[in-house]
DNA sequence: TGTACATCAGTGAACGCGCGTTCACTGATGTAC
DNA sequence: TGTACATCAGTGAACGCGCGTTCACTGATGTAC
């Protein structure tokens, strides 16, 4: 992969693994570029180099972030005929599975909020969640589809928030068993005509 | 409220206060002690000779704000006679009126997790939060009262964090009555017996 | 009312550290001829 | 195949800064007598 003892080859690829990394030992804010740079065997100037600055750098990471989401939720919709349940498990398990990608996206306060790259990336990962949600809506009753959305997101970015920060009880067992239980409970208790 | 020139009187106070007009600044990892200290307008040194250090100043804070937020969601079960969505908005209140307390009660990797004070603290809102919910378990049909209580606090909670976070889009409306209109959205569609 | 003294809240100088950013540079790569 | 040269990725020394923590101290308070 490393070309060369020189030029590394894939250093933007690089930097992000160590990004990665650094994000789930310490947090996305506690992250420093000298320390990225030590993790990748680079001197401590190579990231700013690359990425103009430790901002640049979150913000693109952010949108590799949401281009990732983006692909995981459309895959669950493909692979469910969209049913909105499974769209949002797989959001949790995005949370899980990419911890530090989901931690750098919501936390806009560390990103270049207008960058143009993370602003389209962010309106693809969006737009795959929001487009569960309408038929969502009018299984539940609502015309108000755009809350119903919200309310669906909340729920979602709620149970993977908590469960990374570590306040829900670890005796609850694996987070992906407890939101499909979860998913269960929430289920309406008589199913409508289903038993034709 | 200050005593002498040399005695502050309430610095406790002082520093909370000033804690969270940075916390909203700069987040909950991005406070320091000296900066702090500038705006209680104490010496740099204050903060640590009164918490210990960094961490046992958070720590105290965030056992305030478990305090606060029981308090708050005890009153809105009260005065709503036990009403569930009440409670849920109650929170959501607390997360955007206490923004600081919120921010820094939920990031435990910045906390003294041990703390015997914040643990007491931490049961209480917890408690106070969990009272409401087998109510809410057996309305809409399932045994599982816990996992109802998990959902309705993540869909509190998250959206509280997507609020504060600024990844909702600021054209919806003032939070409260964003939560309001969710809460409306998300109504069974026929009342069960409502028209007696 | 007055004096002595213990307590302890807050001070300020000092320490060593890791940080982001800059800037002139070096060396690998690829292209033109 | 060989040479010259432009490009640019990555280097490393240097800068100034704010930080947390320490420690001997100072000065206000309250209590004992």
């Amino acid at each position: 992969m490393a070309k060369s003892g020189y030029h590394h080859g894939n250093l933007r690829r690089a930097l992000f693994d160590a990004l990665a990394d650094a994000v789930i030992e310490v947090g996305p804010a506690g992250v420093s570029l000298r320390d990225l740079a030590r993790r990748a065997g680079v001197s401590h100037a190579a990231p700013a180099h690359h990425f103009g600055d430790k901002r640049g750098l979150l913000t693109a990471f952010a949108a590799d972030g949401h281009r990732l989401l983006a692909a995981s939720l459309n895959q669950a919709g493909a692979s469910s005929g969209g049913d909105f349940t499974e769209i949002g498990l797989a959001y949790i398990e995005f949370a899980i599975e990419r911890r530090a990608h989901f931690e750098v996206m919501f936390r806009p306060e560390l990103l270049r909020r207008d960058d143009p790259e993370l602003l389209d990336a962010a309106r693809e990962s969006s737009a795959s969640l929001r487009s569960g949600a309408a038929g969502e809506a009018s299984a539940i009753g609502t015309r108000d589809a755009q809350a119903v959305m919200i309310a669906a997101w909340s729920l979602v970015h709620g149970f993977a928030t908590l469960w990374l920060d570590g306040n829900l009880p670890t005796e609850l067992g694996p987070p992906q068993q407890l939101a499909r239980r979860i998913a269960h409970a929430l289920e309406p208790p008589t199913p409508p005509r289903s038993t034709t």
